[in-house]
DNA sequence: CGTTTTTGACCGGCGC
DNA sequence: GCGCCGGTCAAAAACG
C-alpha cells in the first residue's frame, strides 16, 4: 500500500506477543455513514437523511474487507457528512433479556426474537470501520470485550472475530479480521455506542475520557465519539496523555493526509 | 470458581 | 424452496 499513513510506534497489546516490541500504523478509517461503498444499514432516523440515496445507489453489501481498502485509494465522491442525527438504539437493548427457567427461556427469546423480526426488520447501530497495521489482532481500546462469535470470511485465510463490550447494558460490537488482500493489517469494525467510561486505564495512567467523546458527539454525530476513545487509549498506551489536545493533535496528523478529514469538523483540528 | 474463549449449531436475510 | 452467508447462541473447555 503505497498510501501515505501515519505511523506510531507502540507497545505489545496482548499477552502472546509481549516478549517483542509491536508495531502499529494506522491506515485510514472508515465513516460507514459517509461512504458509498460500504454497508451501513441505517436505522430509522437516518433514513430521511441524503445519504440513504448513496445506499439506494449501491445497494450492494461489503462481503469482505478487500472493499475497504478500495476506499483507501478511491475516496468517496461525495462526502455528505454535514450532521448526522444520532441513532435509536432502543430496539436493541431488550433483545437479550433473561428468565430464570433456561429451558423454557431459550423458547421465549427464540419466539421473541422471532415476533419482533415478522413485525420490523432489525435495526442496526451505525458502524464504523478503520484499518490498522498491527502484528497482533484484537487492539488494546480502553474498552473490554468479550469474544462471543468466529466465522470464517469468504475467500480470506483470516477468520472474523467478533466482540461485545462486557459492561451491563453495553450493546457495542465490534469485530475484527485481518486482511487477506495484507495480512498486516487488521480491520475493526465497531458498531454502536458505549453508554460508559472506559473502565481501563492506559498505560500513561490516564483514563481514556468519556466527557471529550460526548462533547464531540455533539459537535458531529454519536459514533465519532468511538474513534476518539480509540485515538484515547491508543495514545493513553504510547505514553501521551489522553488528553483533548493529545488526542487533536493526532487527528491534525493524520488529516494532513487526508484521513480524517471527512470526519473531524475542521473547528475541531484547529481549536487550541 | 468466576470469567473468557472456543466452536458447532442455529437463525434470518437474500439471491437464485 | 433451497443453499449460501453473515451473525449469534450457548455448552463445554480453558484460563487465571
Amino acid at each position: 500500500m503505497e498510501d501515505h499513513y501515519a505511523t506510531f510506534p507502540c507497545y505489545p497489546f496482548s499477552e502472546e506477543n509481549n516478549n517483542s516490541l509491536g508495531f502499529m500504523e494506522l491506515l485510514g478509517m472508515q465513516d460507514y455513514n459517509t461512504t458509498p461503498l460500504l454497508d451501513f444499514p441505517l436505522s430509522s432516523t437516518q433514513t430521511q437523511t441524503p445519504v440513504l440515496k448513496v445506499e439506494e445507489e449501491q445497494p450492494q453489501t461489503v462481503k469482505d474487507c478487500s472493499e475497504v481498502f478500495n476506499l483507501h485509494h478511491q475516496p468517496p465522491p461525495t462526502p455528505n457528512s454535514s450532521s448526522i442525527s444520532s441513532a435509536s438504539s432502543e430496539a436493541l437493548n431488550d433483545e437479550h433479556s433473561k428468565t430464570v427457567d433456561q429451558a423454557h427461556q431459550q423458547q421465549k427469546t427464540n419466539q421473541q426474537l422471532k415476533a419482533k423480526k415478522t413485525n420490523q426488520k432489525r435495526q442496526r447501530e451505525p458502524r464504523f470501520a478503520f484499518m490498522t497495521k498491527s502484528e497482533v489482532d484484537h487492539l488494546e481500546d480502553g474498552y473490554r470485550w468479550r469474544k462471543y462469535g468466529q466465522k470464517a470470511v469468504k475467500n480470506s485465510p483470516f477468520p472474523r472475530s467478533y466482540y461485545r463490550c462486557t459492561s451491563a447494558s453495553c450493546n457495542v460490537k465490534k469485530r475484527v479480521e485481518r486482511s487477506y488482500a495484507d495480512p498486516s493489517v487488521v480491520v475493526t469494525t465497531y458498531e454502536g455506542q458505549h453508554t460508559h467510561p472506559s473502565p481501563v486505564v492506559g498505560r500513561s495512567g490516564v483514563c481514556a475520557n468519556n466527557n471529550f467523546g460526548s462533547l464531540l458527539m455533539d459537535a458531529s454525530g454519536n459514533y465519532m465519539s468511538q474513534y476518539y476513545h480509540q485515538h484515547n487509549a491508543l495514545l493513553s498506551s504510547l505514553g501521551f496523555p489522553a488528553s483533548k489536545n493529545a488526542t487533536l493533535g493526532a487527528a491534525a496528523l493524520l488529516s494532513d493526509h487526508g484521513l480524517l478529514q471527512d470526519v473531524v469538523p475542521s473547528h475541531m483540528l484547529n481549536e487550541d
